[in-house]
DNA sequence: TGTACATCAGTGAACGCGCGTTCACTGATGTAC
DNA sequence: TGTACATCAGTGAACGCGCGTTCACTGATGTAC
């Protein structure tokens, strides 16, 4: 995570050119998605020639793969950071949500492992790391029991159906400007009971 | 949806190009996605001319357009047809994930706007029929009442999280092999209270 | 029943483009002595 | 302090490939008379 001086114009070397070529690689895929992302491309965005990028990543798999653990690795210290500022599950949720909308880029990599080098060993660790945190707080909740899984999954399914849907943009407007206050309020129905038909609850309690 | 006799060997006229070339885009999407599907790849598997797509949708974008189009339909049948036959909102769920697990070339493209054509009539109309038939029941639920949107988000976030995460591949091995049944055991926790820690529930019951 | 003609669906050659990959190279940096 | 050398990072020309698109064409089908 130490990051170098980025300033440009070092001449000959880059300096830190593996940086700026993931930077690129997220900037582009955020724009247009990994379909059209190409290695030529991301050297262009980063003023080098188009044969430098292999010298890092080999390939474009071997660049998304990192990009992805990169991604693991930011998601784990957003819900981290949730889960110990607030202690409350609700959050890692909103965190996982947050995250998915600020690091588009990231997002679209993470979940299709059919653009990842299976063997990479940096990202098998990021990913294992990110799901225990999803598992972890679930076990609490539940008790030490086999419906930890179904449960563990019911909590990701909507949090990250609620996530993509953000990200390919198709909610509704509705949900207003606030993309935490928005997540907050979808989520919290999960292992909650529905208001039902006809109960009036017009009064919002001013609690949060 | 009547289809038209597609026996081969018709000579110079193909007979139904259309749906050839429909059926194709689905199986090349479901095998690796819409970054690496080109028309005349399509052609190919359609055994006709590299030239011969663009008389049936112009470009690429219009031919994705086309495949979403016909996933809203299918998706919408498949829940109408789950609600109607029970009556009971979770399985419209659980016929979601299953149109995502049967469907995966249709489901690939659907929720993805970037590789539509906007201004498709026929697109359109059918996302709206679906999506009806996702905020209508929801509202029976609810009650006429604003929170019809976050109560129809967080429902339509879990299947679409759970599809999304089956389609993937990502899901942990422990859920079984009847893709119904796990959906099912996993989409009944939205609007239900959990089990909570502690809780001795080894006796399944018999009854579903 | 037969001929002429319009329309449509699909062909195949040609083009220009951006891509990944290779490879001999060169400039920059660090280290041994 | 200075020189020689090894290593590394990035260059740039070259290649072959699959792609989308265009366009004059041809075979098949349907219809008018």
């Amino acid at each position: 995570m130490d990051e170098r001086d980025s300033s440009p114009g070092r001449g000959y070397h880059h300096g830190d050119l593996r940086r700026a070529l993931l930077d690129a690689a997220v900037a582009a895929l955020a724009e247009s998605g990994p379909g059209t992302l190409s290695l030529r491309e991301l050297a262009r965005r980063a003023g080098v020639s188009h044969a430098a990028p292999a010298h890092h990543f080999g390939d474009k798999t071997g660049l998304l793969t990192a990009v992805a653990a990169e991604g693991f690795r930011l998601l784990d210290a957003a819900m981290r950071g949730a889960w110990e500022q607030t202690g409350d599950f609700l959050e890692v949720g909103v965190a996982y949500v947050l995250f998915a909308v600020e690091h588009p880029g990231h997002y679209e990599v993470m979940f299709s492992p059919e653009l990842h080098d299976p063997s990479d060993a940096d990202l098998s660790a990021a990913q294992a790391a990110a799901s225990e945190l999803l598992f972890g707080p679930v076990a609490l909740l539940v008790g030490a029991d086999d419906d930890v899984t179904r449960v563990g999954v019911a909590a990701w399914s909507l949090v990250h159906g609620l996530a993509t849907l953000w990200h390919n943009g198709v909610l509704p407007a509705e949900l207003g400007e606030d993309e935490g206050e928005a997540a907050r309020s979808v989520l919290r129905y999960l292992f909650a009971p529905l208001p039902g038909p006809d109960v009036g609850r017009g009064a919002k309690s001013g609690h949060d």
